[in-house]
DNA sequence: TTGAAAGCGCTAACAC
DNA sequence: GTGTTAGCGCTTTCAA
């Protein structure tokens, strides 16, 4: 603990028997007093330990905080283990750092639904990653005075938004697996509102759900397999609350213990992926020639185990979030950045066994 | 973008007929005025698009800001792919998180020695996290009349600190290296000093590295080899700047042309082990028959290797830093927090071959 | 080149 | 339960 007693602008300005224009000049102005009067007022500020203007003050008087408010839908500590959003959060704070701006992440749980952190926070504006429609941490966020971006999810009218298009993206993936041969497919998703559902999610559900990624996925795999005669509603879609690994293993059990016809595994994230891929492995499928895994997002883990997946250029992301909401507020810019994507096909997915080599190996 | 027109607490006091005071309340002390008046401001509060107290405002009367500064000494990509660093962050964030304070990222960037965004920071004290002991931003914070924790370095009077032993840490890994045998070791380090040394780093630079960790480290371990006879002026002590296993890598190829009967590496971090191993292995040197590596910190890939390395408390360390800053002052209570480590036998360190074995084979 | 005056929007004593 | 008064520490016209 390191504490300083105080001293202010005034009082200095008393001090030296000058006006606090004078003093504050000193700090904002170089050009506006003499050089000598300049190092007299730093000189007698080191003196009497004063640490330069009020940060807090100067906002209130200047009407901008220097800082960019970040809101975060998962839990911190899920947020820091995603490398997706790891990814886009490096990419905000290298526009943030670039600007001079600070980024101050918004203590937020959103397990509560406590939103005056959202209204204490001094900032120029919010970047909100990833949140359901119906947060009100979100509807905080747009009441207050400030502009707003949202990076992927969910669309807001009128609020810049950056992100990707998740139903192209999926169903280019969608018509290579059908390309394959793959007819008997399962998906393992996210969680798909804010109430805990780990288990099947019927197409009612995917259709409502809060999460506008999610819902766009999910329906661009439904009209992707509809249009070579497969009946969505029959297809298992098992929905984990928790991002993680373990969430992923869980859920391919879930999944194949209730159909062991399955030839692909669908997930929404590479992370699920990973999963899915070690709950496989413990039950001796190979991959690809027993069960097809994909996943989404392109993180670095994937990408070593060849995993078959949609990369999407996180850092930009966060990269574009940054410069969209820091740039002046131009009413003639896009209101929409869409960044691509790209499928990348690696050595988790082959064409399905036939139901011959089922019975006699292959 | 999303923008409201302004309207404040007294233009709404002014519409309702009623004093200041009363609407603050509102917000404030809800218990302080009739429920049925406190529905009737914030009912025209939406009415006229009022978003609640501006929290600069607020925090110039309250004198709080409701956020924490975080000092970071890397570059913020480098921070963000270290997975020490990051598991620190996720402990403070977590601790940030559960005081509802906010996470004040300060824009620096370790290249320039542009101090001002240290000024611009509204935040109610700093969390500074292993700078080098001569960094300006550093002095920049401390010249701030707020409390101020640093974790790991530098140590500073008068300053909480919260760390971890680091000269009995990797003493305790220099005796196992010693018992098994090594006597020709290398070393390779982080950046000892601000400016830029790839390469060897002679005993004088690492007596006078300006950072602490480091610092002490190698000071461990020229201790514990002395005790054995080891001339530690004679040991190889190569420097990386960058801190990537790309840097560990190359750092490992510089000591091994050099060096050819070196036994063991000892790295000072598990990301530069991580790159001697691949280093390693593309020159078709067995781990451990042939060279030992060791590491330090105790991240997830490491552990997954098999790494023998210092496993440290990241999470545990972010967490007490934030603890450490938002408990209230008491002068008591202790200026520094030592965690425990602990030393983990992989399987990147055996004895060395014998001279005979180094000819004739295994 | 320097100073005086006027708030930025809010909260906290204290009085009514 | 509600209002009055007095700033928090600073920047910024505008005038000298």
């Amino acid at each position: 603990m390191h504490v300083r007693r105080p001293a202010t602008l005034a009082s200095l300005a008393a001090e030296l028997g000058v006006s606090r224009t004078t003093v504050s000049n000193a700090y904002n102005r170089p050009d506006q007093l003499s050089p000598e009067l300049r190092r007299r007022v730093l000189e007698t500020a080191r003196r009497l330990g004063y640490p330069g203007p009020d940060p807090v003050a100067r906002s209130l008087r200047t009407r901008k905080a220097g800082a960019v408010g970040l809101l975060l839908t998962e839990n911190l500590s899920y947020a820091f283990r995603d490398p997706a959003a790891l990814g886009f959060l490096e990419g905000l704070a290298l526009a943030c750092e670039g600007a001079g701006q600070g980024l101050h992440l918004v203590p937020v749980n959103p397990e509560r639904e406590d939103v005056a952190a959202v209204h204490r926070a001094g900032v120029d504006g919010f970047v909100v990653y990833s949140v359901p429609d119906d947060d009100p941490h979100l509807a905080a966020v747009l009441s207050r005075p400030v502009p707003t971006v949202v990076a992927d999810q969910p669309t807001v009218d009128g609020v810049d938004r950056v992100g990707i298009d998740d139903r192209g993206a999926i169903m280019e993936l969608a018509q290579q697996l059908i390309t394959l041969g793959h007819r008997k497919v399962g998906v393992i998703c996210m969680r798909l509102a804010r109430d805990r559902n780990d288990g099947f999610a019927p197409v009612e559900r995917q259709k409502t759900a809060h999460f506008h990624v999610q819902r766009t996925r999910l329906a661009g795999l439904s009209e992707a397999f509809a249009k070579v005669g497969v009946d969505w509603s029959r297809v298992p879609v098992v929905e984990r609350f928790d991002h993680s690994t373990a969430s992923g293993a869980s859920a391919a059990a879930q999944l194949l213990d209730a159909d062991r016809d399955v030839t692909a595994l669908i997930c929404t994230s590479d992370i699920l992926a990973l999963g899915a891929l070690t709950e496989a492995k413990r039950r001796g499928l190979r991959v690809p020639q027993d069960l097809t895994v994909t996943g989404f997002d392109g993180i670095a883990e994937g990408e070593r185990l060849g995993l078959t997946t949609v990369r999407q250029p996180v850092l930009e992301k966060g990269k574009a979030a940054g410069k969209l909401l820091l740039a002046s507020p131009d009413p003639t810019r896009p209101r929409e950045i869409t960044l691509p994507t790209e499928l990348i096909l690696g050595t988790t997915s082959a064409a399905p066994r036939t139901a011959e080599e089922r019975w006699f190996g292959p």
